[in-house]
DNA sequence: GTACATTACTTTATGCTGTAAGGAGTCGTC
DNA sequence: GACGACTCCTTACAGCATAAAGTAATGTAC
């Protein structure tokens, strides 16, 4: 299923992604197409944000737009290169202007909450990338977003990849677990606090040596955190918390960083 | 096909992971079981590690094992479970020995380090936990390992689970990359700097404009960074860095944060 | 105006997948 | 020896991506 593309798969995949037609509006012989690349990914999206990746398949996107499975085959190689324009399209959402007037940090923050935003917005973004690099035009949007903001640190740039893929990862690894609290909850039917109070019942049934087998876990469980909060549901709580003390933590390191090496003149 | 269990199917699940054997060795009538479920998730992983998850079927397992794939419903509920054992039963590897007593950063550095290759043996790990939470015995030993480690550091322990959180996320996801890279090569058949370098060649093709519709990339590009290395493949060595980078990053800023808590005393 | 090449889209078919249902054979207990 | 529990098999089904071939619509060349 997760096939790398040869040579000649690559260059047209490549060209859906950068070259919206290289081949002008169509003339000569045959029918109009009723369809377009566009249409299809926009169809695509529509379900995978809808009912989740597990929902999209060709036959679904075929049956959305009225047409069958195979008349997607006209517009778009396979299933795998639909998906990567719908990853590549929908980062391309992401706001570009993170103005570095007042400081790195902030913009560095407000970039970060917007990619936060974007991923759960569009949860199935992080079923797809641990396939390949997409490197379309919105990978590249994303790259040059976060990039340009942290370049405003002033270290070097090779380093600065570095701070933004730490980021990057940071924010992916706990908007993941915002992501599955809501799938969770909309699959089983539970509530997550139910989900999330019933395996801790459990837990304390078939393992209960726990506390001496884990007594640092055991220990985070008694000192709270667990205080529930109204609003918010709790898992996904939790996870923004983590993702924004996550991303403080390592824009200390960061400001330490430039302190060492702007530091020893 | 990413399924959330049900109340009853949970249990069942935890059983499993918690509880080898809840029913003694059998007794009563009946064959003797050939199979059992530690020699099923085994052989599955065989699988996942040497031909990826793609190639991890019902079928594939059984055929493995001499019996068909219906066979191995006796022992386990379904794929979902049988995939959540082996994600748990990987992270049990993890060495748990990090002593902290020459102070908590070698030991971080250390035990995220023994992540990072426990993952490369294992790169199907990452396509397995996006599904949800398996909480069996592999993932709290994970937990506690990393969280004793951290813990010396005297911070707090719900920040100190934001450190961990935030360490498990760097790890997961540079390891990604390397081991996409692995997978590419594998799969094309090309080495992995021809992949690389076809790509941009197509790129410069396609998007002309690139550099200054995506000056900083474009800039990054420029400024070195590319040096080849002989014995390492360059994407893993890339990665391989990214990781080490972004974790000094984290620990620096969790260094700030144990200043900032004990400074103004 | 008609033949033809080209194209959009459909139908049909193949080989996968997970797994439900029911049957065959094996064993311990009565 | 009969029974019931148990393992494992065969068969079957619905769903998947997609290959192959067929149908109908359209613009161009004669």
């Amino acid at each position: 299923m997760v096939v790398f593309a040869g040579q000649g798969d690559a260059r047209r995949s490549m060209e859906l992604l950068w070259a919206p037609r290289v081949v002008a509006p169509r003339t000569g012989p045959g029918p109009k197409p009723g369809l377009s690349v566009e249409a299809i990914v926009a169809a695509a999206i529509d379900i995978a944000d809808a009912e989740g990746m597990a929902a999209l398949s060709m036959r679904s996107v075929g049956e959305r737009l009225g047409r069958t499975a195979m008349a997607l085959y006209t517009y778009v190689p396979g299933k795998t290169e639909l998906v990567d324009l719908m990853y590549d399209r929908t980062l391309a959402e992401l706001p570009s202007a993170f103005p570095v007037s007042s400081g790195w940090r902030p913009a560095a923050v407000a970039s970060a909450g917007s990619l936060w935003d974007l991923h759960l917005r569009h949860p199935w973004l992080l079923q797809v990338s641990p396939a390949r690099p997409v490197l379309g035009p919105g990978e590249f949007h994303v790259q040059e977003t976060l990039l340009s903001v942290l370049a405003a640190t002033g270290l070097p740039l090779p380093r600065v990849r570095w701070v933004v893929s730490a980021l990057f990862n940071i924010v992916r690894g706990s908007v993941q677990a915002a992501a599955e609290s809501r799938q969770a909850a909309r699959e089983t039917g539970l509530s997550e606090e139910d989900w999330w109070y019933a395996r801790p019942a459990l837990l304390g049934e078939l393992a209960p040596d726990l506390s001496t087998r884990f007594p640092t876990v055991a220990r985070l469980g008694e000192e709270g955190a667990y205080e529930a909060s109204d609003d918010e549901p709790y898992l996904e709580r939790e996870a923004r918390l983590s993702f924004e003390a996550g991303l403080e933590l390592l824009l200390d390191g960061v400001e330490a960083a430039i302190v060492k090496a702007s530091g020893p003149r």
